[in-house]
DNA sequence: TATGAATGAGCTTTCATTCAT
DNA sequence: AATGAATGAAAGCTCATTCAT
């Protein structure tokens, strides 16, 4: 019994994510939703409360993984290479598995001013600032340079993964394997560690 | 005669920008914009032919800067570092004299699959491209490593600065003085050419 | 359960009929459609896709009805005088039934250029060419003179009927019994077959 | 002076005709009138207090033209085939003349209940009112049948003139010439004197 | 649980008309 | 006399949400 209705929750909420990245939080139609999902439109109001409720529903799962990733990558000792590496694989791996939820990620809260709420810009931030902290320690612990300030060197790391991925969405590539993701990977993490400029390869932080 | 035309104008066009920052495009309602312009409803539809030119007309504002700046960038043997940094402080620039605008096109149009029509996507792409041909000069020139393709070192350069930009936006941080500007631009360009790694400060690209 | 739709249709309809007579299709109101069929703004777009869609479907009652009569009319062996009593006879019972119906074919169908979308104007036409059509047999079966072509005689015929229920709707004077219905008839008959010329009554077609 | 006056005035009146049959009353604009004149659209209410004054103008010119063409029609003692020619070739005539005049008279007036102020309906029924009273002195003289009521024999000769010019407008023929016209009148007249039947041919009321 | 009929606020846009210049 | 900027009342249509069944 249970069973079904999660599975009814799901339905919704997948269709809801297909629609939603077609045409964005203010165009998607609940008629359309409830058409994708294969029910009834009065039917999504039971699931949930309104349209708000099953953005934000969508975006909760996106939040928990995000959350989740974010304590492993704090854990214990882990140097920082590795750490942001794990903030970078999150968003491909993210994007390989279910690009539209990246995508109205991407399009509808990470920038927007609009459709943030209160709750969810904190909940954006948190993401900011845990990264910061990590560049902080790295920092202290002397493998990061530290005459720029955390604050600064964390937004540009999260602004070249968010980019990435921003352009990858839009151009509808997708990640062909895992070799190739590590690959991207690597790349951004290289060129944040060690610079654009020649002769600056293959100098990681230790 | 055509002064007060233009003056007319102008006040719908800030008043548009005033509100799509403070709405979004679909949240914004004209009725909004006349009040906020302090004119009549139908007076707004005298001067633009709906809600959607009157977007146009204000991205224009900015598209046409940016094409301004990317003449000047590409212009003759400036080197790589410099271009770069004429493309920074055109965004640390507008900012600082409209961030509202800036606001709007980052919120409404950089990120946003569903609000680009294809000319806007056209136009913002040639942003990227015109980038990464820069790039691609300066790593054959010999000043940027190319173990790495143009076109991740652009996204990576670009993503920093808007994400730069945007966190300035959510944050309503106010940019103080020319030199604070200048600093926050040459923060940006070091990372990216030097690297976030210890013992990577100021080695700049020749 | 299907009948209650049933219902609303046929109510909405009803209610567009008298509507449109009373204002005109331009000056009817959808608002005064709903409030006159009883039912809510919204409701009326639920059944129908928007005010020109209501429109033709008032017009497919006509039509049908009219399509129905020419199929009649036309068939077997039929003299002519018959024939073109049916079709006097169908006007006059539309306009007996439902005079609001007849009056906006009249007045929005009948004689507008500009209301006139090439789907309505050709369906219109078939009127015209099918009277002309049973004309030209009954010439050719000598019970008309053919010193005047079918098309003139067609038109005199059709202009004598519909201005009758043009005047009968201008002045909203109703059939009282079908014996009147029948002297209406066959007095338009008799003048369309023998002329208004003194001495010519009684003259009708073999 | 006065002749620019008189010259604006009737180039306002003429482009109205033009945009009114084109467009027809509801969907005419104010400004697209102007344009056709080719002035500036508030020049129009120096001339005429509004639309609805500017279609009376206008229509004025029929009427006019209409109630000089009874005047005429009931002078002395014009046999009665005469007295319907007149009106026969003075609808032709104007079609002729202003085929787009007729057009407005046809479609927007002659049977319209929505468009028909009372003052307009009274002219209108005047037409009607003078043609019956012609019919029934000829009743009385011996020259039409006077089994029929002249207000039946009034609808259908009105009738058929009618529309047999609103073909004509609708099918864009124009009228040839002279003799052409002639042709027309004189086979319309046929039929409603003699009628279709067969045999019917050359029986004119004396 | 499931349906989809029903509601109505809300929105963009149009356009006759006024009026300052 | 002439212009066209300015006004604002309408009106059609959409769609999130409610609710009877």
């Amino acid at each position: 019994l249970s069973d079904i209705k999660k599975e009814r929750e799901e339905a919704i909420l997948a269709a809801a994510v297909r629609v939603f990245q077609r045409r964005g939080f203010h165009r998607a139609r609940m008629a359309e939703i409830a058409e994708e999902a294969g029910i009834s439109y009065g039917l999504v109001y039971h699931y949930y409360r309104g349209k708000a409720e099953l953005f934000d529903a969508i975006l909760d799962q996106f939040w928990a993984g995000l959350y989740a990733m974010l304590d492993k990558a704090m854990t214990g000792e882990t140097p920082i290479a590795e750490r942001l590496g794990i903030i970078t694989e999150f968003f491909l791996d993210q994007y390989d598995r279910d690009p539209e939820l990246v995508n109205i990620f991407i399009t509808e809260v990470s920038r927007s001013t609009t459709n943030l709420t209160e709750a969810r810009l904190n909940t954006f931030k948190l993401l900011f600032s845990r990264t910061e902290q990590m560049i902080r320690q790295a920092q202290q612990g002397g493998a990061l340079r530290h005459d720029i300030s955390a604050r600064y060197l964390a937004t540009v790391f999260l602004g070249a993964v968010e980019t990435f991925v921003s352009t990858m969405v839009l151009n509808r590539q997708p990640i062909k394997n895992a070799a190739q993701k590590k690959r991207i990977a690597a790349g951004i993490l290289d060129v944040f560690f060690n610079g654009a400029a020649a002769g600056a390869t293959g100098i990681s932080p230790r």
